[in-house]
DNA sequence: TATTTATTATAACAACAGTTATATTAAATA
DNA sequence: TATTTAATATAACTGTTGTTATAATAAATA
């Protein structure tokens, strides 16, 4: 075996991952990387068998590091951070965003969305023996509260990554999200009230 | 004067607006317009400059089937029909609310977003005098109601038109905004309640 | 040191995009 | 009917993409 790898597969990931956190998916092409790493594009090629797989890649790392946006503490309560984390995510990552939930070039597919509601539920069915507003509430209402506020957080997070809500600091996206909450609460305290 | 021309203008922006209804903005193309009209590409290059011409006229038309959507009566409510038109635009069109929300390929602009705000602000406004629930609130709590709501509307439209929310019925999207207008509501019932 | 061989650079390929130069065509005009 | 001329068809040009054939390169091995 002769000559050792002059281009790690690393870095041809960690080259497209800063374009694409720059310039989006789009700008990520094989010359594009390749002009970045001051190499040809053949390193490339020879750590992956085609660009899907950076693509599968790239995915990931997003994934995960929204992830970790929605496992740090904003506000002391879990089931309220992951909601404040993937608005600041939508924020703060603005290409990234776009790239796991709006360029899809096809409608059909949304794993992502989909990954993210459960990880709601999750983390609100764990919250729920802690939480003893939570856990007086029926398991419909309980249901309808995360469905609403899932619906919420993705209007919120769509609307900050496209820059319409402007000035947008963690207190404001917390505040934002706090209130929905409680209406969306107030709202299942109502149902059952008329329900009785 | 010789020779009237085959291929109206209409004709073009027709030929466009089926590939763009069915198959998204990404695959009209010159070429692709030609074929769907039996011609060749010139009779498009002889109505218009270029591309983005006929890219802001197939904006036009959207915009304007969107705004019908939202002018019909799905509830007798006219504040609500203006949202339950946008989600069922976006349920209905899946492509045309794509190109008008999500094929931008920059972040910056949004102009879309923002106009449906402000015809929420305006109809909500028009609204005002008539309904008696409404009027009693304070402008604080009217704008705190307008900007939950567009959120949600928001979130709902981008989730129905991504068949993230499945068998999404009329009646049902209208009870999700009804709800959701509702929590609202009472959410800044709670917020006047508490300032007292 | 000469050979081997994986890695990389160069340069090309095909496919596709928008656009356009040129030739053809067909109807109105003379 | 012959001429004119705008509209269209054909085919190309330019530019960009992903990918790959080929050649150069450089380090480990013989």
């Amino acid at each position: 075996m002769k000559q050792p790898r002059v281009f790690a597969r690393e870095q041809v990931i960690d080259a497209a991952w800063e374009l694409i956190r720059e310039h989006g998916w789009k700008q990520v092409t094989a010359r594009s990387i390749a002009g970045h790493l001051g190499s040809s594009t053949m390193p490339i090629y020879s750590h992956m068998k085609s660009l899907d797989d950076l693509e599968k890649e790239l995915k990931d790392r997003s994934r995960k590091l929204m992830h970790d946006y929605q496992m740090r503490d904003y506000t002391g309560n879990p089931v309220l951070d992951i909601a404040v984390g993937y608005v600041v995510f939508a924020r703060d990552e603005k290409q990234l965003f776009r790239f796991l939930f709006l360029d899809r070039p096809d409608v059909r597919d949304s794993e992502d969305v989909l990954q993210m509601r459960d990880s709601f539920y999750e983390q609100f069915g764990s919250q729920e023996t802690e939480d003893e507003m939570i856990s007086g509430m029926s398991p419909k209402a309980q249901e309808g509260l995360i469905r609403n506020s899932h619906i919420f957080s993705h209007g919120l997070a769509m609307m900050v990554n496209a820059g319409i809500i402007h000035p947008c600091a963690n207190e404001m996206i917390r505040g934002y999200l706090e209130d929905a909450g409680e209406a969306f609460y107030l709202l299942e305290l109502r149902k059952e009230e008329k329900s009785e």
